[in-house]
DNA sequence: TAAATAATGTTATACTATAACCTTGTTAGA
DNA sequence: TCTAACAAGGTTATAGTATAACATTATTTA
C-alpha cells in the first residue's frame, strides 16, 4: 500500500509519469501535453483534487478555460487506468499502481484529504459470494473508506 | 442479502415502515410526514432515486417543492440509517436490513438501476488490515459493486 | 495529399447540493 | 398553562459538479 506513510515523492512522481508514458505507447494512446500536465498535477500530492481544482492551474497555465478541458482529460486518466475517481468526494487522484492490473480501495482521510491507495479484491470475497449467489456479474468496485489519517488524529 | 430474487414486496415495505417506526421511538426521533413519504418513496422499489427524482413525487403531492425538503428528508433517512447514498450515482435508496446495525455493500446494476444491498465488513478483511498497518482509523466505508443484474444480462 | 479520426476550444446548460433566513410546530420547564 | 428553547419546514438564492453540442485544429492513415 502507498499512502500516509512519507516517501522520496518526486522520484515517485518521475517514475509514474514515466510508466504511464510506457504505458500509452504501449497502447497507442497520446499522452497530449494537457493530459500530461493533469496528470502531474493530480500527482503533486495523495490527495484528492476536484475537477474544477485541476482547472483553475490548468487555466493558470494557459492550458484550457472551459470544464470540459479537466473532465476531457480526467476522462482519459481514468479510462487509461492513470488516475481513480473517489466517489465519495467527487474527486480525483493519480493512481499509485500504474501499469499493474488492480482493483483499487481507498483510505481517505476526512481532515486533510490525503488518500491512500490499497489493492484488495473485494469481487473475491463475501461480496463476490453475495454476487455469484444471485447471478450478478461486477463490473467494476469501488471500496472507499473514510476516517482519520495519523496525523490527523494527534491534531484535528 | 436481499435483492433480485422476487419477493413478497408489499410486506418488505410494510415490515420496513414499521420497523422505522419502532426505531424512531427507540430513540427519540421523529418520523414526520415528510420523512414518512420520503422513505415510503425510496421503499417502492430497490431502486436508486436521485433527490430531485424524490423531490418530484413530493412536490406532485403538495409535500414541498424546493431542493432542501428532498435533502433534508433524506440526510435525515440517512443519519438515522433508514436510507443509504449510494455514492456512485449520487442516488438514495432506502435500507433493507434497518435496524441491524450492519456495514452496507451495494451491487448496481448500470441498465436498470436495480440496487441490492448486501452486508459485508471490508474493515475486517484485507482493507482493514491495511488500514491498521498503517495506522488509519475507518470511520464509514464505502462498497460498491457495479454491473449486469440477471434480468439485464438476457435483456440489455 | 485527401479523407478519416482524434483532440481541443467554446457556449450553453443540466444536474447535484447547500447556505441563509424566516415561519411554524413541538417539547420541556417554570 | 404559558413560554422559552429547540426542531422542523418553507423559500430564495447560489455554489459545486458534469455534460451536450457544435466548430476548429491537429494527427493518422490510406
Amino acid at each position: 500500500m502507498l499512502g500516509f506513510e512519507h516517501h522520496d515523492h518526486s522520484a515517485c512522481v518521475r517514475s509514474t509519469l514515466s510508466r504511464a508514458e510506457t504505458e500509452c505507447a504501449r497502447k497507442g494512446l497520446r499522452l497530449t501535453p494537457v493530459r500530461r500536465r493533469a496528470l502531474e498535477i493530480l500527482l503533486a500530492e495523495h490527495r484528492a483534487l476536484g475537477a474544477y481544482d485541476l482547472l483553475a492551474v490548468l487555466s493558470k497555465e494557459g492550458l484550457g478555460a472551459q470544464p470540459p478541458v479537466a473532465y476531457r482529460a480526467l476522462d482519459f486518466l481514468v479510462k487509461a487506468g492513470f488516475a481513480h475517481k473517489i466517489e465519495a468526494l467527487n474527486a480525483y487522484i493519480a493512481c499509485s499502481h500504474l501499469g499493474d492490473d488492480h482493483a483499487p480501495a481507498f483510505l481517505i482521510c476526512r481532515n486533510c484529504n490525503m488518500v491512500a491507495e490499497a489493492d484488495t479484491a473485494p469481487a473475491q470475497g463475501r461480496l463476490g459470494d453475495a454476487a455469484r449467489a444471485s447471478g450478478f456479474i461486477i463490473e467494476r468496485t469501488v471500496v472507499e473508506a473514510e476516517g482519520l489519517c495519523p496525523d490527523c488524529q494527534n491534531a484535528p
